[in-house]
RNA sequence: GCACCCGUAGCUCAGCUGGAUAGAGCAACCGCCUCCUAAGCGGUAGGUCGGAGGUUCAAAUCCUCUCGGGUGCGCCA
């Protein structure tokens, strides 16, 4: 593909001196209307050393540039020189390399097979997969597919929540009032039952309370019937978070949640007495982070057992032993940003320089209009049951529209799991947003189906097509705007993907996809596409089959199937 | 009390390290299937970018203050 950017820095930089051709390069930006030109370079700052106005310069500058074979203009407007690609050189350079790349087209080599790690989704054992969850586990996801499309040999953990006193209460509900053959019938919804009826009976009986801290200091201690029973539960529960996994197509290279990592605790602590970093208070230890403008953060009990982030600290620890990693990632909502960022200081503080590469992502909370989710209080959504009315959902409009779908089951659930997972990726992560079944079962305009459809369009189209399109394609047969929107899109795949990832945002490239399927659905509108010239049927054929391939590569990044046919 | 996040059209949101007339979708209204999938396309209407100062040739974007909403802050995870 021709760096039409650097090409135009090039050509710049022998007209003025005062900048060099990487100045140039960075000042060049976007036109703010497409109409405009394809790059813009504004003047406004060359004002102080041409002595002139910026008009001027930009006049002047333009004028002296003259014509170049790669730009059907090169012109000044008030303080910018706006350049315009030739229609059909950008087609050319563009399509021929997506035509060349396919599912390449955007990937690089720039994470050169290091590890990177990715923690999310991390539910807890016996409570609830809900709504809430799939914001971690997707854009979790989507990261580990964008950091792995960009060369880097990504990990995913799901940090699993199956430790801490919570199992000592389950243990002691399941004790007093659980039934197994009840249980096994409905696992985890069983298991919530008695985890919000444990809640309700320690409000009148804290000694319950008590008892579940026995029970899991038993199951620490490695007590036959505690570690049975957990076991048991952990195993109902995976079987069941693993079907939701299965319908989101997400995979996870590990489960070492906070149990695997109890007894790498030790350690940790040993050394943060060694290195001097813990003080004493209340009887419990702490570090304090005073002079970092943060509360102290509390390491052990005044007992002396571990806590949450005594865990997340002893986590890193190993995962830099065990993995080596460039980056440790972890999406884990804004709420526990003081968390992370006390728990990173002290990793710091312990010398150890790798803790500029452990990077929290957060994300905002999704909440119902009752408030925000809670287990406890049996205010949940399942994430399992929104996927499957979105599936049944799409399948009557599949009725509807498609009745002679083959593979309709198929389809209804890439295009209704696809819904329900375009709407967490599709804005910036950090927003939060209130759960409504209307939104979420809404298959128009900005929506996951709205992007399938239009690639399952393309498909249709070149199946139907009986031509031969991949050579002698003459370009400059796109020459309409809609034609070169689609094109000017379709350039800048690649800048995306990697700005997606630099600021860990798929949304971003859930947007582009938006927006590239907007801008083929008006060439698609405007532009007959099988017709009887073959030239012109051979140019449009090839613009359709990058757009195609672009939108599948987009979504399958932000993990969404691309069924070819809806 | 301290800290962090958010505040752009009726609603949900884009708007990158400041730059040219602030953009989409939904909802509303009006059009488009003898034509490649109408889950589509076009049009109309809708905004003092929470407010006030400041920096700058230039501020939705940066700084300060302020108002509104949310979140977090020693023995849960």
């Amino acid at each position: 593909m021709i760096d039409f950017k650097q090409t135009i820095a090039q050509l710049l930089s022998d007209k003025v001196e005062a900048m060099s051709v990487e100045e140039i390069y960075e000042t060049l930006e976007y036109p703010k209307h497409e109409d405009m030109g394809d790059y813009a370079f504004p003047c406004f700052k060359l004002a102080k050393t041409f002595r002139k106005a910026p008009n001027m310069i930009a006049a002047d500058i333009a004028e002296s540039i003259g014509d170049h074979d790669y730009f059907e203009t090169i012109e000044a407007v008030a303080a910018y020189i706006n350049f315009k690609i030739d229609k059909g050189v950008f087609a050319k350079s563009v399509l021929e390399e997506i035509s060349e790349k396919k599912d390449k087209y955007g990937a690089t080599n720039i994470g050169d097979q290091k590890n990177l790690i990715v923690e999310f989704s991390s539910v807890n054992i016996a409570k609830a997969f809900h709504m809430g969850h799939i914001r971690s586990t997707m854009i979790g996801n989507a990261l580990y597919k964008i950091f792995g499309f960009l060369g880097y040999n990504a990990i995913s953990i799901n940090h699993l929540g199956d430790y801490g006193t919570q199992f000592g209460k389950m243990i002691v509900a399941y004790k007093m009032w659980g039934d197994k053959d009840i249980i096994v019938k409905d696992p985890v919804r069983e298991l919530v039952k008695l985890y919000v009826r444990f809640h309700d009976e320690a409000e009148k009986d804290p000694a319950l309370d008590d008892q579940a801290r026995e029970w899991f200091t038993k199951l620490e201690n490695g007590d036959q019937e505690a570690y049975d029973l957990w076991a048991w539960m952990k195993e109902l529960s995976l079987i069941e978070f693993d079907r939701v996994y299965e319908l989101l197509g997400v995979h996870f290279d590990s489960y070492a949640g906070e149990s695997f990592y109890s007894d790498k605790i030790p350690a940790v602590l040993t050394e943060m007495r060694d290195k001097n970093i813990m003080k004493k208070s209340e009887g419990a230890e702490i570090v304090d982070l005073e002079p970092y403008n943060m509360p102290p953060a509390l390491i052990t009990k005044k007992d002396g057992s571990s806590l949450y982030i005594t865990r997340d600290i002893a986590a890193a620890m190993y995962r830099k032993n065990h993995y080596n990693f460039e980056k440790n990632i972890y999406v884990v909502g804004a709420p526990q940003q003081l968390h992370f960022k006390q728990w990173m200081k002290i990793i710091e503080l312990m010398g150890h320089e790798w803790a500029k590469d452990c990077v929290h992502v957060e994300f905002g909370t999704v909440s119902l209009e009752e408030g925000s989710m809670s287990t406890r209080k049996g205010r949940v959504i399942y994430l399992e049951e929104v996927l499957h009315k979105a599936i049944e959902s799409t399948k009557s409009i599949i009725e509807e529209k498609n009745p002679n779908l083959e593979n309709k089951d198929e389809v209804a659930k890439q295009v209704g799991v696809g819904a329900v997972v375009y709407q967490e990726l599709s804005n910036n992560r950090i927003k939060d947003y209130t759960f409504s079944w209307d939104s979420t079962l809404s298959f128009e305009g900005e929506t996951g189906p709205y992007v399938m459809y239009t690639h399952a369009r393309a498909c249709s189209v070149l199946r139907k097509a009986d031509i031969e399109f991949t050579q002698d394609i003459n370009y400059t047969h796109l020459g309409d705007d809609a034609s070169k929107d689609v094109v000017r899109l379709l350039s800048k795949f690649p800048e995306v993907v990697l700005e997606a990832a630099r600021k860990y945002e798929p949304s971003m490239i859930t947007r582009y996809v938006t927006n590239l399927a907007q801008r083929f659905n008006r060439f698609y509108h405007d532009n007959p596409i099988l017709v009887d010239d073959a030239d012109i049927k051979k140019a449009r054929l090839a613009l359709v089959d990058a757009t195609r391939q672009t939108i599948k590569t987009g979504l399958n990044l932000v993990g969404l199937a691309a069924p070819e046919r809806m």
